[in-house]
DNA sequence: ACCGTTCCGATGCGCCCGTATCGGTTCGGC
DNA sequence: GCCGAACCGATACGGGCGCATCGGAACGGT
């Protein structure tokens, strides 16, 4: 076997730039030249390792999730004796990327959300991503308070914070003003029948 | 002045088979060629309603905003005497379209949220539909119950409907199950001051 | 040392995009 | 009745796209 290169490292490396171009001009500014120039490879490379540009898309996408999903994971296990609702709290701001810098996986993620309408494959992976969300959003309202229906309270948790995302992506609202929605919700959430 | 059209009636037409298109493979499948032929004009006329293919999604984009927001109204003149309770319910379940026959519009809206993120004249149509949006909310939760912020309780559900909008059409809840959250949070408003 | 396999970058191909242009047609004004 | 302005459809054009191809460079096995 001759010359031998770390096909992962570098699929990697292609979804990296994937997603600067996408936060650029959105997923139609994804050109496999422009990806190719991006990442410092020749286009042939890019060919190499996605077979054709909807599976780069694809692997790009489980990319974001899993950093997401990452962070998500690194922060709860970084100081786990906080209380249910502060990790909570974090959490849903983690999800919801209001932060500045979190900016440009936000318009990622919207950018393949609206693609995902129309193409089942990047669907497959949105929806696996989200089941993992909503397992970990349920686990934590679950331990830290009594509601009466935590699936629900996940779900919508988790749709209060995507329509956050967008709402501040289009600039409909500023990120301190989502972050307020945000704390006020899971007061709420907290107080629901400890009145 | 000879040949008389009527622009703007017209230019609803093709504003319906952008619609059509954006619903049936997102925003990058609306070329100037397909609307024409969707729309049953030729690409000629297409041209001089509007003058570049930027112009003809931002009037497409106000379309389904007038459309969504007539709809709105309507819902909520035709039946005044109702409570504000049921009002509100019906408000948000009709502006997150979680409903199979505004599933066509739904990813109409994503694929234009989408695109608003990187296009600013865009953006703006889509600011100021939220801003009405808001306002009516605002409003009948004003009137409604007596939740200590007002405007930040028509934020959250706001953003809550969109959420689930997007979430149904990746196809990570069903509509009942969006329904479900949707009405659930509506319960909980109300009852968050009055137990 | 050399050989075959694997990787590389460049180039070509066919297609479709948005836009510009243009001759022909239709009609109100005089 | 004709004339010029407004409209129409078709076609031309330059460019960028995704994908296929190919000669050569790089390297491990024997």
């Amino acid at each position: 076997m001759p010359k031998q290169v770390d096909h992962e490292s570098r699929r990697r490396q292609i979804a990296e730039a994937v997603c600067q171009l996408a936060d650029e001009s959105g997923l139609e500014g994804v050109t496999l030249r422009d990806v190719a120039a991006r990442a410092e490879v020749s286009m042939g490379a890019v060919q190499r390792c996605f077979g054709t540009k909807e599976e780069m898309l694809v692997f790009a996408l489980g990319h974001v999730g899993e950093q997401v999903a990452g962070r998500l994971s690194a922060r709860l296990t970084a100081s786990p004796a906080q209380s249910a609702r502060t990790a909570l709290g974090h959490a849903a701001s983690e999800v919801s990327l209001v932060q500045e810098e979190r900016r440009a996986e936000a318009r990622v993620w919207l950018a393949f959300a609206a693609q995902a309408a129309v193409s089942p494959s990047l669907a497959e992976i949105l929806r696996s991503n989200y089941a993992d969300l909503h397992k970990v959003f349920a686990q934590l309202i679950t331990e830290g308070c009594d509601t009466p229906d935590p699936e629900r309270a996940a779900r919508t948790l988790l749709a209060l914070a995507d329509g956050l995302t967008t709402h501040v992506l289009i600039g409909h609202l500023s990120p301190t003003a989502a972050l307020g929605v945000l704390d006020g919700h899971l007061n709420q959430l907290w107080n629901e029948r400890a009145s």
